[in-house]
DNA sequence: TGGGTTTTAGTTTTT
DNA sequence: CTAAAACCCA
């Protein structure tokens, strides 16, 4: 290889000119500037829709085609999976394939490959399992238990959030303790949980999300010539999202683009040197946009974003505030809303594609309602009925605010026939009988890791129970060594013949497994043993899968097939990974994301979380659920800057749409078994008048207040629906009280029947349902529901008050 | 030890 | 209301 070294290192000056001009092709002016600048840092102020990804792409395309640098000096990080493989095929895409060292991963995939390939140098083992969530809490209700915690207030919910904070803090629990106040039982009891959380976790070989983050930090900075490694090799460091990056990942990115000392290059270096002998920084470029920051919850600190030229006072900013993505009245909706945000840098998103087709908004009484609406909505795109519009299903996503509302989308979308998918919302891998198999698989890599080894100790039954166990623990704690051990030695415990003979018998299927997984020696040389092969083992000879089917029970039936799927799983991994073992699919399936899950052109509906939503792009988008209480949601109320972050939510929610946007909400919504009244979403003031065409409007007569109801959305002057509030929306947090009413439609299909009472027995009669008997009445007040048995349309909850029903 | 029943707790968002 | 957890009995 013959390169032209002096060429690797960043030019400060822009170099425009070599960059291949098919590069720039269809960029507008600050993009080309974002593509072109050279120099230590960057922030690209991307507004949704801005065409970032494409900079973003043709920058890196533009370092490699430049001989700027190698591809494997380039380190590109985004918010999932699926935005790394989409970058690095477009990557590809342009620079014709010479990508091969690039590194485009996440936060927690790229310090996985770090922790693991540096694992030696700190005493950690190169194969530690990574706890997701579910494994936390178990290990904290463990410890909760243990030390009787509970009793001063401990939930396993508050303490697992507690240590997260914590940890995106860069706080271990060693540093906690030196501030903490043992004077307070409760912190002291924190403290005494935090260090055994962790200390279980150092023993188990394991570590949880925030450990993989914070743990890469800690690596870099007690071992600088490690640090001095990636420093060399990553000349150039890209971060997406960055608006949503916490402290820890804050931390990292420093660490990474840190020059590099004197003492720890080597003198073969074939990167240039300063005058005294170091490397200068790595130079950085960020993206993101500090209007769709909606991690706060998960430690994302906005001030990494804001503050970025305080950081870097070299640092060159370019604002993106032309939209490819949506139309103009989208964008109308979506800037007007996000204005309300106090705090932000001004920033107005225009489109040269016109105001296109106007939001369609629709209320409906209940949930079911709503999503029997979207159902028809989606049904007509489709075009099964008119024929006009052929927009196929993948084109249209069903937004969220919290995944409990999927339910009533699920059941109308089953009736309605239509496909649909919920990334994330499956929970494919937290199902009971997929964490089995898992904790079988993990216990032949980490065989440290108790706790899935507890887990499948008897799973399926082999009579080791409780006591069986604690015996097994005891020898373990007695021997100091792990439980997999203990089960090695069970013929010393003087347990049945029986339970022995269950427990070597499991001791040697894992043994077995695991000389699989580490691969039949070829010629001397270790090939990892497809995970494909290893789970059938597992499951073949524990009969698993067999004894699932054999209890003839549906439920059992459908568990082992999800079996079966993760057997799959295993398959189509090795085919896309060809050198990738048992250890390599563990870690991809922990750090799986709900966005990588969503397939393009599977020729379903995706119904999603706002959350999982960012990043994402669909022609036609149904805003679900906007009322108070759910968005902004209930929890947000007590937090500073809660509702803020809840606007941007809906900013997020509105600016994924191209097309159409439809925003929906119900009247009344059910949770804990009751049914409440819903008032709709103060942000939904927000939106200009004009822009929403009400197919059903929240409605509420004003019957308080002289005020004369405004048109606020009434479209084309015909006043035919009204949307008003009794007066202006209180400038408190409060949402308005139970003097709003659902009523007087126009359509008449939303009206307040006062006080009307309804008790069993009453014929009533229903605008749609028709004629029907009141078959049990609840509830109290305005909250009052009566079942009601319909001659023809079934048994239905009504909400009385404000039912299309009259008494017969 | 296993199965069945009662009880209780939980509902924000996620790598 | 639902799902998981605790509890109880055979």
């Amino acid at each position: 290889m013959s390169f032209v070294l002096e060429g690797l290192e960043p030019d400060p000056i822009a170099r425009g000119s070599e960059v291949p001009g098919e590069l720039l092709a269809g960029l507008n002016p600050p993009q080309r500037e974002a593509v072109l600048y050279r120099g230590q840092a960057l922030l690209i102020v991307a507004g949704a829709g801005s065409g970032k990804t494409s900079v973003l792409t043709r920058r890196i395309a533009g370092l490699i085609a430049t001989r700027e640098a190698y591809p494997s000096q380039l380190l590109a990080i985004t918010f999932t999976n699926k935005a790394a493989n989409e970058m690095r095929e477009r990557v590809r895409a342009l620079v014709g394939g010479a990508i091969e060292g690039m590194w485009i991963s996440t936060f927690h995939s790229a310090c996985v490959r770090i922790l693991r390939r540096q694992a030696e140098a700190f005493g950690l083992s190169p194969s530690f399992t990574i706890y997701d969530t579910a494994d936390s809490r178990a290990l904290l209700k463990r410890l909760i238990k243990e030390l009787d915690a509970d009793i001063l207030g401990f939930t396993v919910g508050s303490a697992a959030a507690r240590i997260s904070k914590l940890k995106n803090e860069l706080t271990d629990a060693e540093a906690f303790a030196r501030n903490a106040n043992f004077d307070d039982p409760k912190e002291a009891a924190f403290v005494e949980i935090f260090r055994r959380y962790q200390t279980s976790l150092a023993r188990a070989k394991a570590m949880d999300f925030d450990d993989l983050i914070a743990q890469t930090v800690y690596l870099f900075r007690a071992f600088p010539e490690v640090a001095a490694l990636y420093q060399r090799r990553f000349r150039h460091v890209l971060v997406d999202e960055y608006q949503d990056t916490n402290h820890a990942q804050y931390a990292l990115i420093r660490e990474l683009v840190r020059g590099v000392k004197p003492q720890h290059v080597p003198a073969d270096t074939r990167i240039r040197t300063n005058a005294d002998g170091g490397i200068s920084p790595a130079s950085l470029t960020v993206v993101g946009d500090s209007d769709q920051s909606i991690y706060a919850f998960r430690g994302a600190d906005i001030r990494n974003i804001v503050e970025f030229e305080r950081d870097f006072p070299d640092a060159r900013v370019v604002l993106l505030e032309q939209n490819y993505r949506s139309s103009q009245n989208i964008l109308d909706a979506a800037n007007a809303v996000i204005a309300n945000n106090f705090d932000r840098v001004a920033k107005n998103l225009f489109t040269a594609t016109g105001a296109g087709e106007p939001i369609v908004g629709y209320t409906g009484y209940s949930a079911h309602d709503e999503a029997q609406f979207v159902a028809d909505e989606v049904d007509a795109l489709h075009g099964a009925r008119g024929g006009g519009g052929k927009l196929s299903y993948d084109d249209i996503a069903v937004f969220v605010r919290t995944n409990s509302q999927t339910r009533p989308l699920e059941e109308i979308f089953i009736r309605s026939g239509i496909p649909y998918r919920i990334p994330g919302g499956t929970k494919f891998y937290e199902r009971a009988e997929i964490k089995d198999a898992m904790a079988y698989l993990i216990q032949v890599v980490n065989p440290a890791d108790d706790l899935s080894l507890r887990r499948v100790l008897n799973t399926p039954r082999r009579g080791i129970g409780p006591a069986t166990e604690a015996a097994l623990q005891a020898h373990a704690d007695r021997m100091g060594m792990p439980l997999r051990e203990a089960l090695r030695e069970a013929a010393q415990l003087n347990l049945g013949a029986k339970v022995t003979a269950a427990i070597l018998q499991l001791s040697q299927l894992l043994d077995d497994a695991a000389e699989m997984s580490l691969g039949m020696d070829t010629q001397g040389v270790l090939h990892p043993g497809p995970p494909f092969d290893v789970l059938k083992l597992l499951m073949d000879r524990t009969g698993y899968v067999a004894a699932l089917r054999a209890t003839g029970d549906a439920q059992d039936e459908a568990r082992a097939e999800n079996v079966e799927e993760l057997l799959a799983q295993t398959r189509e991994f090795r085919r896309q990974n060809e050198a990738a073992g048992l250890l390599d699919f563990l870690t991809n399936v922990a750090l799986l994301a709900a966005a990588d899950e969503i397939e393009d052109e599977d020729g379903s509906v995706s119904i999603m979380t706002l959350h999982t939503a960012k990043g994402l792009e669909y022609d036609t988008v149904f805003l679900t659920g906007v009322e108070e209480g759910l968005l902004p949601h209930q929890m947000s109320a007590g937090e500073p800057g809660g509702v803020q972050e809840e606007r941007r939510l809906f900013y997020v929610g509105v600016t994924r749409a191209k097309r159409r946007l439809y925003i929906s909400l119900a009247m009344t919504r059910s949770q804990f078994g009751d049914t409440s009244v819903a008032l709709p979403s103060r942000y939904l003031q927000e939106i200009p008048e004009g822009l929403i065409d009400w197919r059903q409007s929240p409605g509420g007569a004003n019957s308080h207040g002289g005020t004369r109801p405004r048109a606020l959305n009434a479209r084309g002057g015909g006043a035919r629906e009204r949307f008003s509030y009794a007066g202006s929306l209180p400038a408190s947090p409060q949402p308005p009280r139970e003097k709003r009413e659902w009523a007087n439609s126009v359509t008449g299909k939303v009206r307040d029947n006062g006080d009307l009472t309804l008790d069993v027995g009453d014929r009533i009669r229903h605008s749609d349902f028709g004629d029907g008997r009141v078959a049990g009445v609840s509830g109290q007040g305005a909250k009052t529901i009566a079942e009601v048995m319909f001659d023809t349309a079934g048994r239905k909850k009504l909400l009385v008050k404000i039912a299309p029903i009259e008494k017969l």
